[in-house]
DNA sequence: CTCGCGATTCGCT
DNA sequence: GCGAATCGCGAGG
């Protein structure tokens, strides 16, 4: 099953992106009506790289204790998550690895989704080199580290614009889940109490870039 | 200024 | 299943 049918003859649809009303919205409604939809990176020499939007996290504004934003802590790191929606949110992860948010909501709410898993779908030969793994290897953007490298994000591109001219977007496609929806509890939050059970993680049941145990990728 | 720790990944046991 | 890698953030003194 092609998952995105015709895409690669027509970039011209991949180009158009969604505009900031799209993520002017709570966490939760936002990273539901992600799935499946298709996440753009414009590459320096003029190519597109395409992926499909398989796995998500929300973390909502100050009374979700598993978020950057909880309590209401505004900090240099986690500035982006206050400013407008639409904007990328990128931090650093145990000194080594990186993680990519879409910033939701507002005003006055720092609110973002965590970009948790993708399939790629153009440009899989670039996403493997940054990888350093072999094209067919279906991890290749598995995991929110493991997606942010194979994307080439950085701290650099903390607070990039979506809806403006940033280098990455969400096309303005309608989305393409066959697989069915679930829905389970955030991964790798356990220090966040009661908030830790809270079931705002998105997933594509099976599809390949899902991330996590077996039993939480079905 | 010090110090604990993280929205992770990978390799080894 | 466990631990190392690796460092800036952020709370507290």
């Amino acid at each position: 099953m092609d998952p995105a049918p015709a895409l690669t003859a027509s970039s011209r649809a991949l180009r158009r992106r969604l505009p900031r009303a799209f993520y002017a919205r709570g966490a939760c409604s936002l990273a539901r009506d992600l799935l499946g939809r298709i996440l753009v990176v414009g590459e320096e020499a003029g190519g597109l790289l395409a992926a499909r939007i398989v796995e998500v996290e929300a973390y909502r504004g100050p009374g979700d204790r598993a978020a950057h934003s909880a309590g209401g802590r505004r900090t240099p790191r986690n500035e982006t998550m206050w400013g407008e929606a639409g904007r990328l949110y990128v931090y650093r992860i145990y000194g080594l690895h990186h993680c990519a948010n879409l910033v939701a909501a507002r005003p006055g709410r720092p609110e973002a989704v965590l970009l948790r898993g993708l399939d790629p779908l153009l440009g899989r030969e670039r996403m493997a080199l940054r990888r350093g793994r072999p094209p067919g290897d279906p991890a290749l953007a598995r995991g929110p580290g493991n997606l942010a490298r194979a994307l080439g994000l950085d701290l650099g591109d903390d607070g990039l614009d979506l809806a403006g001219g940033g280098r990455l977007w969400v096309a303005d496609l309608p989305p393409h889940r066959p697989e069915p929806r679930r829905r389970s509890p955030r991964i790798g939050v356990d220090y966040a109490g009661e908030d830790a059970l809270r079931p705002w993680r998105f997933y594509l049941a099976g599809a390949a870039g899902v991330s996590g145990p077996a039993a939480l990728r079905r």
